[in-house]
DNA sequence: CCAAACTAGTCAGATACTCTGACTGTACCA
DNA sequence: TGGTACAGTCAGAGTATCTGACTAGTTTGG
C-alpha cells in the first residue's frame, strides 16, 4: 500500500537522462554515424553555433581541459569538428562544428524528437510541459554556465 | 524576447543530476568517505538492501559484469561491500552493504535531502511534488528494471 | 612601456574505467 | 544424462580522465 519507496531524486533524473542519450547515440550509429563515442557527443553538444574554446568546453562540461583537448582531437580527425585560429585573441583557437557535424545534428534533432513524443504521450502534454519548465528553472539553480 | 532557446531535454536533466552528485560526492569526501569514485557509488547505490547479484547491479547500471566486478573489488577492498555466497544458487554471490558502506548511507542522504530542500525552496513545493511525479512515471517507459 | 600576473592550450605520464573474448563451474530442462 | 543457459572470473586492449609542468599570448599596475 505504500507504493514506491520516493527513489533518489538523482537517479530519478539519470534514468530518462541516460535513456536519452543511448537512444540518440543508437539512432546515429544506425544512420552512419558510429565513428564517434558517448564522451566525444556530450562535448560536442556543448559547441556554440559559432564556435568554443577548449576552455569553455571543459568548463561546461565539467572536465579538465586536457581531456577536452583530446576529445577534440578524435572529433576533428572524425570530421565532426574544426579548429580555426580565434580572430579576437592569438592564444585560443575555436572550436567550430565541420560539415560532418553538421550533417548529424538534424538525425540528433530528430531522434530526440521522436523520443520527446514519446514522453509525452505517456504524461499528457501539459505534464510534459511542466516538467520541462521546472528543470529549465532548475538550471537557474544547477547551471553555472547560463 | 523569444527567451531561452528551449534546451535539448537531455541535457535539461543532465544538469541537475551531475549537480547532485557532486554535491554528495563532495559532501561524503568531507565527512571522510573520500576514497570511493564516482563510478562505484553508481554501482553501490543499486545494491538492493539485502544484497544484489554481480549481474543485477551491472544490468541495472547499463554496464558489464566484468566492469561490474572491477567496480565491487575496490568497493570491497575499501571495506564498503562484502561479498557472500548465494544460498538459492551456488553459482552467484551477493553483494551486500559492508558497515563501512551503511556508514556512508545516512551521510548521503542527508546531503540529497539539503539539496532537494534548497530546490524545493527554489522551485516551491507544489512544482517539486510535480517535478518527482512525473520523473516517476517517466521511469515506467525508460527504466526497465521495475 | 614593461615586468608581473594571468589565461589558452599542449605535452608527458599515470590511473581509472570499460570493453570483447575466452573460460570455469553450477543450474535447469527435456 | 546430455545439452543449454547462466553467474562469475581471467586476460588483454582501448578509452577517458586526471595531475603537474610547460609554452606562448594577454592584461594590468606602476
Amino acid at each position: 500500500m505504500a507504493g514506491e519507496p520516493p527513489l533518489n531524486l538523482g537517479l530519478l533524473l539519470f534514468i530518462p537522462y541516460r535513456a536519452m542519450e543511448s537512444r540518440v547515440f543508437a539512432g546515429l550509429a544506425e544512420a552512419g554515424f558510429d565513428d564517434f563515442t558517448p564522451a566525444q557527443a556530450r562535448v560536442f553538444q556543448r559547441i556554440a553555433p559559432d564556435g568554443s574554446r577548449l576552455t569553455d568546453l571543459a568548463e561546461q562540461a565539467q572536465i579538465t581541459k586536457q581531456s577536452a583537448g583530446f576529445l577534440v582531437d578524435q572529433l576533428e580527425r572524425a570530421g565532426y569538428v574544426e579548429r580555426a585560429p580565434d580572430p579576437t585573441d592569438a592564444r585560443a583557437r575555436l572550436v567550430r562544428i565541420a560539415p560532418r557535424g553538421a550533417a548529424a545534428i538534424p538525425v540528433a534533432a530528430a531522434i530526440v524528437a521522436e523520443v520527446e513524443a514519446e514522453w509525452e504521450a505517456h504524461l499528457g502534454r501539459p505534464r510534459m510541459a511542466a516538467l520541462r519548465q521546472h528543470l529549465g528553472r532548475l538550471r537557474e539553480l544547477t547551471d553555472p554556465y547560463r
